[in-house]
DNA sequence: TATTGTTATACTCTATAACTATA
DNA sequence: TATAGTTATAGAGTATAACAATA
């Protein structure tokens, strides 16, 4: 358990760091808003899915998630195809132009952080990363896993306090 | 320098980290959204401050400090008193409710932490808040609209990390 | 002229709820 | 009835620009 005096510091850091997303999202193309390139990123590294699983991994509801797919795919960076195999589903999938896109999206991404982390040791980048999953996971924000060893945490953070879990 | 693989995954974490900071966001009280929250706390960890001061702490635009200080004041919690040394400027200060709400909204947070964080050491911790300031000081840079003195935002949080400013 | 702060406007992101079409 | 997805609506957060008062 961690000491109380951090609790506070760390909703600090999370209060503040909206500004190192929005220096991100400032490189963007100016019709590729964060939302359309978090969609793009997740299908390029996960592959075809379904919307609910595209909503899991961006961790918003799947009416947001429908939102910018809808925006994606008006620019054709991505396609809706029917899923056989339950007809009120869709398959997700990136078109060529999509791969373009995401392929012009990783270069801008790669030359901000170069810059921005010039003085970052892998290792440091690393632990960070580390730490901002596990964060993620202990919030129950992580519904997938990069690796295969996913921990379940409602178990775990529901031992110490009686605590309504997203009730609806 | 870190590695190239790392930077899409750190970009990743950023993308999905959203919903940890809104998941911090459904404890507040109906009348306090996160930007008040915000002005509050950090009025009452850095004392009395000019708007300019407060924006640099927020790392937003002063417009939009403008706006969250003036939600807060309609409701009493804090006060606009006129600064002697500039008559343009206004000084910032908590009131006797102010630091009420402030207690509230502590033991909100508090209990909200204790859980999700029951399994984390207090160094973890610690390393996290240590890496998010650095993270965050080396994207400030960029955006600093009055470089004057920078508030040492990672003070306690240095013992881990030790943060670089690289002068502009 | 430059700076401090406010306000008007527009845009992005988000969740809730109502809706459809399937299951 | 229940589920997958879409859309309409409302709310929060943000930046830009125009503005007023003062330096």
């Amino acid at each position: 358990m961690a000491a109380q005096r951090h609790y506070d510091e760390l909703a600090r850091q999370l209060s503040a760091f909206g500004a190192v997303k929005r220096d991100m999202a400032r490189i963007l193309p100016h019709d590729c808003p964060a939302g359309s390139a978090a969609v793009l990123t997740l299908l390029e590294r996960y592959g075809d899915m379904r919307m609910s699983k595209l909503a899991e991994l961006l961790a918003v509801d799947m009416s947001v998630a429908s939102r910018h797919v809808a925006h994606a795919a008006d620019r054709g960076w991505i396609e809706r195809l029917p899923d056989p195999a339950d007809k009120r589903s869709r398959i997700l999938t990136l078109t060529a132009e999509g791969h373009e896109r995401m392929e012009d999206l990783a270069v801008r991404t790669t030359q901000l952080l170069a810059v921005r982390l010039s003085d970052w040791s892998d290792d440091e980048v690393g632990q960070l990363i580390a730490l901002m999953s596990r964060l993620r996971d202990s919030f129950g924000d992580c519904r997938t896993t990069t690796s295969r060893g996913h921990v379940p945490v409602a178990a775990e953070a529901s031992a110490a306090v009686q605590t309504t879990r997203t009730p609806a």
